[in-house]
DNA sequence: TATATTTGTAAGTGATTACTCACTGAATTA
DNA sequence: TAATTCAGTGAGTAATCACTTACAAATATA
């Protein structure tokens, strides 16, 4: 990986999250990285390529992120975890840019992706189930939408306190 | 309202929901709605301009749905009136339509709006203060957000069930 | 009926789009 | 050292973008 190539998954996660992947031209990616346009295309041959690549990368990031609470065995943790997690949305610019982009992505492609959820959505269910839930699966997959519900706020909405809400989410459950 | 101003206002509102605002061209619209691309500026001045046209028509109708809800009195009443709403999200491919593009638009502009929810969340938190609940203006919002949770996915995965999660959620507050 | 306004069209506009191509200069390999 | 690959550029390409303009037909008004 050369430097320039770098600058121009940098540049392009940043401008696909702010602007969205359609809306971003290649043209002006290649002048936030400061390259030529013509680099972009060799090095990930057209456009779509420089989205996978993004999307690629990011999973290695997700899948770190998920691991801790899937291997989790304790159901009280992680249910804890999974509402750190959620909070954690929030940690880095780098981090809250690519989640803000899979978002993105998801209303403009129009494909949700549910398959990256399913280790959390199984742990879940688990958890739920070893602490005598009824329902652990629709428990779980409520958990889930909660999610969206809050990264829908969180990033659209001005001023949004996740912190206030995730704790009272928190609260609602037992532990 | 002439024929033709009526049908481009129908096929803008069905691509900008399919592909988003930005990714829908002028001359797509056009074709679609059997009419020259200039009577498109000649009616709405620009492409915004049909956005909000679009926008403002939908309103009318949201106003319609929630007026409902917020005039109800009884408390159990209005967050059962409010799960019936949620479900029928779905209802005419018309409606669809349009919820679909708010969110689209939302997650595309990046701005929440959260002025059209306010009588919403005012009516539900008012119920669950009636109903003694020790944060009412929290559950209020959790079940505002639930809402983005649950339209997130509807529309996103194919063969989510929506019924399903809204019974779910609607069994888990005793009424 | 004569005039003015509205509704509609076809053929443009310059700017921007994703992408290509011919070409360097540096590094790697034989 | 000679040949080949790799990283990078800058000036192109046709197609498409939102939008304009000049003009005709229909409609409303006097």
């Amino acid at each position: 990986m050369t430097d320039k190539k770098e600058k121009i998954l940098q540049a392009a996660l940043e401008l696909f999250a702010e602007e969205g992947f359609r809306p971003t031209s290649t043209s002006k990616i290649a002048k936030k990285a400061c390259v030529s346009e013509g680099l972009i295309f060799r090095h990930f041959g057209n456009k779509d390529g420089l989205l996978e690549a993004i999307i690629k990368e990011g999973e290695e990031q997700a899948k770190i992120l998920f691991a801790d609470i899937v291997l989790e065995t304790e159901p009280k943790e992680v249910i804890r975890k999974f509402f750190e997690l959620t909070s954690k949305f929030v940690n880095t610019k780098d981090r809250e840019d690519f989640w803000k982009l899979q978002y993105k992505i998801k209303w403009e492609m129009e494909i949700y992706g549910e398959h990256k959820m399913e280790p959390l959505q199984l742990a879940l269910t688990n958890a739920f189930k070893k602490l005598g839930y009824e329902k652990p699966e629709l428990e779980a997959k409520l958990l889930l939408i909660n999610m969206d519900g809050l990264a829908t706020r969180f990033y659209l909405q001005k001023n949004f306190d996740v912190t206030e809400l995730v704790e009272f989410m928190h609260n609602k459950y037992e532990l």
